[in-house]
DNA sequence: TAGGGATGTCAACAAGTGTTGACGACTCCT
DNA sequence: AGGAGTCGTCAACACTTGTTGACATCCCTA
C-alpha cells in the first residue's frame, strides 16, 4: 500500500524537476500542473503564486553533506557526489543544477545568489579554515559547478559519457589543485 | 564626425547585451528595441523574428583567440582572456557568459550546446592533440566556464573580488591541473 | 518629374501568461 | 443532522508576448 501523495507534495516535486531543468521563467504554472495532474489555480492557493513555488523547492534543497564532513574526507565526498551518475532520486547534482540554471534570472537572481553565498560558500570557507580559505573555497566551487555545466548542459565528450571512476579521477584532479591553491 | 549606426547594427548590439545578461526567453522583443531606440516591429523584418535575431547575434561571436595561439602560449593566453576585467568593447568573456546564459533555453539550447560542441571543445582537443586530448580540453573548459560563473553570476567573494594578478594566479592553478591531467 | 525600393511608424492580432473568485463536493467535529 | 473547514474545478480576468499588414516617408534612379 503506497502511500498517498498530497498535492501539494505532487507541485513541489514536478515544480522542482522542471525548474531543475528549464529554468524559472522556462516553465509556465500550467507546465507544472499539467505534469503533476492537478488544476492550474491550486499554485496560486497554496504557495501564493508562481514564485512561491518556486520559494518552496529551493528551501525544500537536501543539505550539501559534504558541509557535513569533516575536513580530510571533504575533497573524497565533494567528488564523489559529482561523480555519480544521475539519480532523480537523491541525487546531489540536482541542488546545483537547480541553482546553475535559475542564476540568470531577473526575478530569481538574487535569491539564487543569496543561497549560494550563505548555504555553500560561507560555510564552506570557515570549515576549510586555511588562510586562503575563501579563495580556495570559492574555487571549489568554480570546479564543481564547471564540471556539472559540462557534463549536464553541454555534453561535452571526455567529461559526459565518462564512467564513474574515470569522472572520479578528474575531478579530483582538479578540485584538488583548487584546494591545495597557494598564491 | 562618428558614423551612423545602421538599426540592424543598433538591434544586434542591444540584443547581444540583453541576451548575454538576462537569456533568451527572459528578453522580449520590446525590451530590445526599446534599449535600441527602434520599433519593434523591426526585428522582423530584419531577421526574421526574435529567434533570427538570436541567432545573429551568437554567428556574431568574435572568434575565441585561444585556438589561434600555439600549442605552448595557449595555457597563458586562456587564463589571460579570463583574468581581465570586464570591457564591454572587446570582452572575451562575454561569448561565454552569451553560452552559459542560454544552455538552459529549451529553444536556444540546442543551438548552444551545438556550436560549444564544434566550435569550443572540438577544435581545442584537436589543438591539444596528446593522448587524453578530448579530457583535457572537457575538463579545461569546465574551469574556464566554472570561473567566469563564479565570478559574473555567482559574484563569490574569493573569485569575484580579486584583481587581475591574484586571478591569474588562481585559474592558472586551475587550468593546469586540468591541462596536465594523467589518468 | 515620375516611379520604385528601402526604411520606419502605427495599430492590431492571436496566443499564452499568472492570478482570482465563485461554486460544488467532501470530511470531520459537536 | 448541521455547520464549518478543507479541497478541487471551472471560467474568466487583465496583461504580456511575438508577429503581421497597412500606411507614410525618404532617397535614388530612369
Amino acid at each position: 500500500m503506497t502511500k498517498p501523495i498530497s498535492t501539494k507534495e505532487k507541485l513541489l516535486q514536478a515544480g522542482r524537476e522542471l525548474f531543475w531543468t528549464r529554468g524559472y521563467s522556462n516553465v509556465s504554472v500550467r507546465d507544472i500542473t499539467g505534469a503533476a495532474g492537478v488544476d492550474a489555480a491550486l499554485v496560486s492557493r497554496y504557495f501564493g503564486g508562481k514564485q512561491g513555488l518556486f520559494e518552496a523547492t529551493l528551501a525544500d534543497l537536501p543539505p550539501w553533506d559534504v558541509l557535513a564532513s569533516d575536513r580530510e574526507g571533504l575533497l573524497a565526498k565533494a567528488v564523489e557526489s559529482f561523480a555519480q551518475p544521475y539519480d532523480p532520486q537523491t541525487d546531489l547534482v540536482n541542488p546545483f543544477m537547480l541553482l546553475l540554471a535559475n542564476v540568470i534570472d531577473p526575478v530569481m537572481g538574487d535569491k539564487i545568489r543569496a543561497f549560494v553565498q550563505q548555504g555553500l560558500a560561507a560555510p564552506l570557507a570557515e570549515k576549510l579554515g586555511s588562510a586562503q580559505a575563501q579563495e580556495r573555497a570559492a574555487m571549489l566551487l568554480a570546479v564543481l559547478f564547471g564540471v556539472a555545466l559540462i557534463r549536464k548542459n553541454f555534453q561535452i565528450q571526455g567529461l559526459a559519457d565518462k564512467s564513474p571512476e574515470a569522472l572520479r579521477a578528474q575531478i579530483t584532479a582538479l578540485a584538488r589543485a583548487a584546494l591545495e591553491f597557494e598564491p
